[in-house]
DNA sequence: CTAATGTCTCTAGTAACTATAGCTTCAAGA
DNA sequence: TCTTGAAGCTATAGTTACTAGAGACATTAG
């Protein structure tokens, strides 16, 4: 079943005249790709308004609510936490103040993408030297184990690890 | 009663004839890098041996710990699990076993590496692209917001993410 | 009507520590 | 010897971003 279809089948469901788009916590999952208990976490922590119930106190979201996950998961897809998320959602609330913050949210987390590669490509680095190292002989003289216990990284590129 | 002359104590105590040398936590963790929580955080979740008491309660610790502390840390540093050190440690005990499996932890390890390596770099280019879209005028038109917002992942690279 | 699936709340667990509170012990100076 | 400050002790709770489970209620397909 498509969205438009599932929007007109919840329209006709609630025998409203007016366009009420209506979701359950499980179309609302489909349609974004995150977890039923995620959404309600979400919800807990703030980062989703509370929904309407319905009569069985079940949830029922509208179309804000959809648009408003689908930001958080793409922007959890993108790597940004919470907090930057809330500082995202928060912005986006205001359309008509400047961008410059968004952009440097967005900025920053870029930085420390390339900081966080870095790290590991050095990990890498020394990984790599380590297992090539190793002969295949017995634990004793296993260079990988030589090289962790080496607390003075007398076998490493850097010891800025 | 002086560091050494408890130190003394301590050996006695322990029954050691021999020069053991013997360290505080403190000493163990200007030694090591590792912090005085982390370390008794390792004795909690048996990574690091119980060590020694002195007369006062404190943690007496020996050569062995110091060793199996400096291999954690470097463990750590270089970025293996807690699940991974236990195995190199119980492995490291074996000297006489032949050390393929060391090999292929820290193998697995590199793999694991590489992957988050991969990921980092998509979302680097994803980042990337998104800030500079950017043109920095009101958020209503802002290419960072409407890439977040968009699920279809219509402005992104790939929508594997 | 019944059975299956969906949803509800609440609690607790994950990784790998870090922080806090309130206490005791130790080393060294006056 | 007294005292003061640093270091150490235990125990508990907080961090991030969820995930898993138990046990009860709601909804829906056949
Ligand atoms: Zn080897
Ligand atoms: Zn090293
Ligand atoms: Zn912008
Ligand atoms: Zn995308």
């Amino acid at each position: 079943m498509t969205v438009a279809q599932k929007i007109l089948d919840a329209e006709k469901t609630m025998g409203s005249g007016k366009s009420v788009e209506s979701f359950t916590i499980g179309q609302l999952s489909r349609e974004t790709g995150c977890k039923v208990p995620t959404i309600r976490y979400y919800e807990q922590i703030g980062l989703l308004p509370e929904p309407g119930r319905s009569a069985g106190n079940q949830r029922v979201y509208g179309q804000q609510h959809l648009s408003r996950l689908a930001f958080i998961r793409h922007s959890r897809e993108l790597g940004f936490s919470q907090a930057e998320i809330r500082q995202l959602l928060e912005l986006s609330d205001h359309p008509d103040q400047p961008c410059a913050e968004i952009n440097a949210i967005a900025q920053k987390h870029l930085d420390e993408v390339n900081h966080r590669i870095s790290r590991l490509e050095s990990l890498k680095a020394e990984l790599e030297r380590m297992v090539h190292a190793c002969q295949g002989g017995k634990v004793e003289d296993c260079r990988v184990i030589d090289t962790l216990a080496d607390h003075a990284h007398g076998n490493c590129l850097t010891a800025e690890h």
